[in-house]
DNA sequence: TAAAGGTGAAAGCTTTTTCCTATCACAAGA
DNA sequence: TCTTGTGATAGGAAAAAGCTTTCACCTTTA
């Protein structure tokens, strides 16, 4: 890069100089002395090697070339008073593009109902939102893909703060057709063989229900793995097996009770956790906290009879 | 005027630091170390308010109000590029738009013969042309109206810098049908009497034909100033008298010789001088002493059996 | 596990830059 | 002749920019 040798205040002190014609004039309203005025103006002058202005006994006037640099040097200072101003604007409150990491288990089951008020709240915030697998959300926030994730847990970085939200029940989900479909209630027992389908490995969700298999004695099906709850839930659909899936998604996609039916499991407490995620150095960690606890308001508002809030 | 507290230097450095994504890579880049460059770009945060980057054990990354700030800087910075090459490229030749007064008995019939070959040499130079009676020629150029003028002597002011470059001869224009239009050559004493046109009084060129009448005892017509040449040719040719019209307009303007006829005085040698003027105190002064032998050579060149050179 | 190598920050010092006051040189106007 | 206006010059003080050295902390390698 070239060495630039020119000051924005050199360019400040041109334009006004220019303005007025008279050196003593421009110093007065850039409240510097005359002949600092007149030093600043030679040396940018001995910079560009150009004459900028013709000094007379009766002022100063622009040279051609110094009328030439005008548009250019009043390009320069605007840039920077734009800067300045959109600091300014932004110590009155967060800016910015945020780049939010979500679960695709989670992330389109809650954030739509989020979003919007988060927007209407942090007017000159936005969030550019990806959906990844948590694994690689947690990756991606170490790593400065993402300013923020809005996650499952469990996430154990000592780099991280973590920031736990809610808790999502995890329901049994059976096609309307299948034998436990006659019950809102079953034990344990009745979970014995069943088959159970779930969504790939890399996923918390997927050991979740891996964890809950081997608990119930049931057969956890890894021939027809899902890309997505979707995707699970048309194979239910296709009376292919049962599967476990989260109350948000329950809530937002299946209501169509006479083709699936959920189901609770006698004496078992279900779920799972989600948290905001973002990293200890973080400058914004104040501001982070502040979207934690906003996310939770909405959360509770909005979702408070499908969730329990942590 | 707000005042702006950042440098260019520092925008230079924040936008260095924000490709490398590492202050020590950075730092070797912009020749500089690591401890300075911290230092400003801790300077420029304080000054702006905001963080601009987040610092962690392997390198900085950039906030997102850090990341929005970019676009801005590189202006201020690029348009600061832009005006040290404006200047580079000037300090290799003259540059701008230069304000040139002519008088309009002189310009129309010697500029377009002047002004391509100009162009050529000094490409980086632009001349607005303006015509005005050589009296507000000097006025306009002693207060800057005009960087320059290209007008009829004299000029009496010791704050300008006179440099003449050609006499252009004077010649007596008679109708074709007047008596005199038999003649190349008349004498003196033929013009006793006779009605003589000019234009207007605050042209030199009034005078000088003023003078002229009064010399040869010829009958000055006040009634019927006219405000161009061109309209004291027109007068003529209505046979309302007789004129004294210089050598260029002659040779520009007068075509048909079977309208009006150019006489020459015995013993007589009418001449009017022409010069470039500049101000004293103007720094392009070399470069209008260069202009002035650019337009002796090209008057030369192009007027030398029409007038004589100085 | 220890050593090497990487990161950015803090501290103290030197050099450079920016700005000040006082004055000068020159001109125009009263 | 004096006053008032212009921009420039000279010398000094204060602020800013940059340096080297070192620190704290982490990761990687042998």
């Amino acid at each position: 890069m070239k060495d630039l040798n020119i000051s924005l205040k050199q360019l400040r002190y041109y334009l006004t100089a220019a303005k007025h014609k008279s050196l003593r004039q421009a110093a007065k309203e850039l409240q510097i002395s005359q002949p600092s005025l007149s030093a600043q103006l030679k040396l940018l002058e001995e910079a560009l090697g150009v004459a900028l202005f013709e000094r007379t006994r009766g002022g100063i006037m622009l040279t051609p070339l110094g009328k030439e640099l005008i548009p250019e040097s009043k390009a320069a200072v605007d840039a920077a008073q734009a800067i300045v101003e959109a600091a300014n604007y932004s110590t009155s409150g967060p800016s910015g593009t945020f780049k939010l990491g979500v679960s695709p288990s989670l992330g389109p089951y809650s954030l739509p109902w989020i979003l919007p008020a988060l927007r209407h709240e942090f007017t000159n915030v936005k969030f550019f939102v990806k959906e990844e697998a948590p694994l690689s959300l947690v990756d991606g926030l170490t790593d400065g893909s993402y300013d923020l994730i809005f996650t499952p847990l469990p996430v154990d970085d000592p780099t991280l703060t973590v920031v736990p939200l809610f808790r999502e029940p995890l329901f049994l989900v059976v096609n309307a057709n299948h034998p436990l479909a006659k019950y809102e209630h079953i034990e344990p027992s009745q979970l014995s063989g069943l088959d159970i389908l779930t969504i790939e490995e890399h996923h918390h969700f997927f050991k979740q229900v891996e964890s809950l298999s081997q608990r119930f004695n049931a057969h956890l099906l890894l021939d027809y793995e899902g890309s997505s709850l979707d995707a699970i839930r048309q194979m239910v659909y296709m009376e292919m097996g049962a599967t476990f899936l989260p109350a948000l998604y329950i809530r937002s996609e299946i209501r169509d009770r006479d083709e699936l039916h959920v189901l609770t499991i006698k004496g078992e407490s279900i779920y799972r956790s989600h948290a905001l995620v973002w990293r200890n150095s973080s400058p914004l960690r104040g501001f982070y906290r502040e979207l934690a606890e906003f996310f939770h308001l909405r959360i509770k508002e909005e979702f408070d009879e499908t969730v329990i809030m942590m």
